[in-house]
DNA sequence: CCTTGACTATATAGTAACTATATACATTAC
DNA sequence: GTAATGTATATAGTTACTATATAGTCAAGG
C-alpha cells in the first residue's frame, strides 16, 4: 500500500481498523513496539494508515507464539534479511502447528463418533458381532507386571503416542489372553492398545480384531466386572460358543462424561470361536 | 484404559505423566478443576492413573481456547451428552482455527517468496518485462476522494480480505491509470489491488497485468517518487515504448523490514507498448 | 538410628498481555 | 452553549500459570 499519508487516524479509528481494543494500542505504545508516528501537543496520538501493515506483522508473529518481548527485538533491528530468516522459523513452526491442530480435529471426530455410537446403545444387550481387521498399535506386554512397572508402561505409551502422533482419540483399551480370563483374572491385562483408522507407515502394528465377538457391556466399577464376564459366558454357552484367543475392554463411559465409578461403562469384547 | 488403580501417582508423577508443571496441578486442585483422587493426612496428594484420561481433555478443551472457568462449569454438569454436544461445537470452531493457520502458512510463504525476490534485485536496474496474466482482487475507485474516504477504503479493503480469507499475504499495491500518470499526478490512484495466487469461485476478480510492463525500483519516501518515474520514462523513450493503460505500485520494502523511510523500496510497474 | 538429598506442602509474589475502571480534559454535533 | 462522544493517564483486576521462600516428609546409605 502506498501513501495517502495525508489523514492521521486517531487512536480510536486505528484500533478499529486494527480490531482490537484502544487499550491495547496504549499498552504497544507504552512498551514501545508500536508507538503513533505523531502526538501532539495535548498528547493525542495520531497513527498514520501505512501503520497498519506492522500492526499486522506483529499480530501475525504474535498468533504464531512469539512473544511481544521477542517481537520488539527484532523491530528493534529489522532488515530484510532478518525478516527473512524469521519467515523461516516461523514456516517450520507453522506447519508443526497445523499438524497439531489436524490430530485434534481428529480426536474430536473420534469423540463424536464413539459418543453417538453409545448414546444408541443397550447395555444390557449382548451381541454377537464379526469384525473386520482393524489395526491396533500396541504397548509392550503387561502381563504380570508390578503396579510400578505398570504405570511406567503406561507412560511409555501416551509418550510414544503424542510423539509419534499416534494417539487417533479413541480409547486406550486392553487386551486380555485367554488363559488369564479362564483364571478368572480378568485384570491380568496382556497389552494396552489404540485403534488406528489411518495406520501409518513404519510402525509395529498389531493387524487384530478379525473375527467373531460376544460384546456386552459391564456398568460400574471394576471390582464387579466378573459378574458381566458371567454373564456374557452363559450367553457364551447358550449360543455353543467357545473362549477365543483374546479379550479386548474399551471404557464407553468414564470420568470424562461421568461423575462416579457406578455410572462408568465398559465394553467387553469376548473374541469366539464356534464349536 | 482400565483399572491397576493399586499404584497411586504423587503430585510429582502424574505431572510427569501430563506434561506439566506440578504447580499446575496445585493450581487445578486449588480450583477444583482436576483434585486428586485422595489425600493423605499429611496433605499429600494421590492420583490415579485414570485421571489422566480427565486431563487430556481439559487440555484438550484449553487448547481450544476454553477458559479453565469454562471447562470447569462443563465438568460439574457433565454427561455424555453434554459431551457430544460441546465436541460438535469445538469441531466448529477447530475447522476454523484450521482454516485461518493454513491462510496464515500461505501468508509466510507469500513473504519467503517476496523477500528472496527482493534480495536478489538491483533496485537500479529499469527492467522490460512481460508478465502472463494475473488474477487481481481491487478496492472500490478511489480516483479523487478526499483522505477520509480514502481511510474508509481501505478499511473496507482490509475487512473484505479478512472475512472473505482473501489476503494472501502479497502486499496491497496501488493501480494508477494513464492520464493521471501523464498529469504527473503520481499518487491520484484508482485502485488497491492484492494478488491471489489461488483465486477463488464467486469473486468479482480483476483479470490483469497482461503484456508488457517496464519495471523500476524507487528508494526513499514517495514524496521524490516523480525522479524515479521520469528515469524509467526517459528509458521507455530509449526503448521506443508508450504508456500503457495502467500503472502499478508495490512495496518491496517498508516499516516491516526497514526502519527510515529513505529506506523504502516501492517497485514501480508501468504498462507499455510498442510504437 | 541418623543424616542427607530428594521429595512434598503451603503461602505469597511475580508474569504476560491485556482489560476494566475512575477521573479529567478535548472535540464535535446540534 | 451544552451534551454526547471522544481522548488521555493512572491504577487495579484478570487468567493461567510460574517462581520463590519456607517448612515438613520420606527413602536410602552409612
Amino acid at each position: 500500500m502506498n501513501k495517502k499519508d495525508g489523514k492521521y487516524l486517531t487512536t480510536g479509528e486505528f484500533a478499529k481498523l486494527c480490531k482490537v481494543n484502544k487499550q491495547t494500542l496504549f499498552y504497544y505504545d507504552q512498551i514501545g513496539l508500536l508507538s503513533p508516528v505523531l502526538k501532539n501537543e495535548k498528547g493525542y496520538r495520531y497513527y498514520s494508515i501505512r501503520q497498519i501493515e506492522l500492526f499486522f506483522v506483529i499480530d501475525l508473529l504474535k498468533d504464531l507464539g512469539m512473544s511481544l518481548n521477542d517481537i520488539q527485538i527484532y523491530m528493534q533491528n529489522k532488515s530484510p534479511e532478518g525478516f527473512l530468516s524469521l519467515m523461516y522459523q516461523k514456516r517450520e513452526e507453522i506447519v508443526k502447528k497445523r499438524q497439531d491442530i489436524e490430530m485434534k480435529e481428529k480426536m474430536i471426530e473420534a469423540n463424536i463418533a464413539l459418543m453417538e455410537e453409545a448414546l444408541h446403545l443397550d447395555f444390557q444387550q449382548i451381541t454377537f458381532v464379526q469384525f473386520p481387521e482393524a489395526t491396533l498399535y500396541l504397548s509392550r506386554n503387561i502381563e504380570n507386571v508390578t503396579d510400578e512397572e505398570f504405570v511406567g508402561v503406561v507412560s511409555d505409551f501416551i509418550n510414544e503416542l503424542s510423539q509419534s502422533q499416534l494417539d487417533s482419540g479413541y480409547p486406550i483399551g486392553t487386551i486380555t489372553k485367554r488363559e488369564n480370563v479362564q483364571k478368572g483374572d480378568y485384570s491380568n491385562y496382556s497389552y494396552l492398545y489404540i485403534e488406528q483408522p489411518n495406520p501409518k507407515q513404519g510402525y509395529p502394528y498389531f493387524q487384530a480384531v478379525k473375527g467373531d465377538f460376544l460384546i456386552g457391556y459391564h456398568i460400574g466399577e471394576e471390582t464387579t466386572i466378573n459378574k458381566t464376564y458371567e454373564r456374557i459366558f452363559s450367553e457364551m454357552e447358550r449360543l455353543e460358543l467357545t473362549l477365543g484367543e483374546y479379550v479386548f475392554e474399551e471404557y464407553i463411559y468414564d470420568s470424562v462424561v461421568k461423575n462416579t465409578k457406578d455410572q462408568y461403562v465398559t465394553k467387553i469384547m469376548i473374541q469366539v470361536e464356534r464349536i
